[in-house]
DNA sequence: ATAACATATGAATGATTGTTCATATGTTCA
DNA sequence: TGAACATATGAACAATCATTCATATGTTAT
């Protein structure tokens, strides 16, 4: 429990906070930035479109595995399909994924 | 494997891809953000820093487990500390937070 | 020195998650 | 229709991680 005359910056701090649902989904939307595949493969796909296979060949990974992690990039809408045959090819969402790539890249070489 | 008339935009977009080392790094970084405890810590302390025991109050959890995750935003530089008495106050390290943060709320609330 | 308080940390636990294997689904071409 | 290829998905396993409890460390005041 906070001090007595720190009541009042806890109060306030509160009641300012974005709702839990937002930060729960905010932490949802990172969490898909927090593993070194998936950053590898959005990182693939600056350059352009690409399909699964050849995805699977950049990052050194089984097929299943890119699938699996695609899947996840695809419900957080950081990237889209598009069938072409038999193929399937990716590309990113928006350009808002490569700011906060670039942004990250900063902070850590500071 | 990449089809034969892949080859080459494969070849390219490895050559081009930032060092293994750097991404993972990178990924490392973004999994600090891939918590909610963890980012209504960083919330909170945009106003202004806190104390360990008040960042417990606001977020409702326990003190241990804060300073379990304060350790962890420490060791990724996005906080420092201040001791004054028996108190620990933390505060965010640079503005590059607030702005990952704010891009993040950006491309989820599209 | 001791009591009271604030913070940090180690161990244990339950939950989540990334990867792989095997297989299913979908698509093209003969 | 069936073979060949590309992608998706379910189950299983190992590894990672967030939380809690108990306790240690550090600080102040008596």
């Amino acid at each position: 429990m906070a001090h007595e005359d720190h009541q009042d910056i806890v109060k306030e701090i509160k009641e300012n906070m974005p709702d839990a649902d937002t930060l729960f989904e905010l932490a949802d939307f990172f969490k898909v930035f927090g593993d070194s595949t998936r950053i590898r493969i959005m990182c693939a796909l600056f350059k352009k479109e690409l399909s699964v296979c050849c995805i699977a060949d950049i990052v050194g990974m089984e097929q299943s595995t890119v699938s699996h992690q695609l899947r996840i990039l695809r419900q957080e809408n950081l990237v889209k399909v598009r069938r072409e045959g038999k193929q399937s090819y990716y590309s990113l969402e928006d350009e808002h994924i490569q700011k906060i790539f670039e942004m990250g890249l900063e902070h850590i070489l500071e």
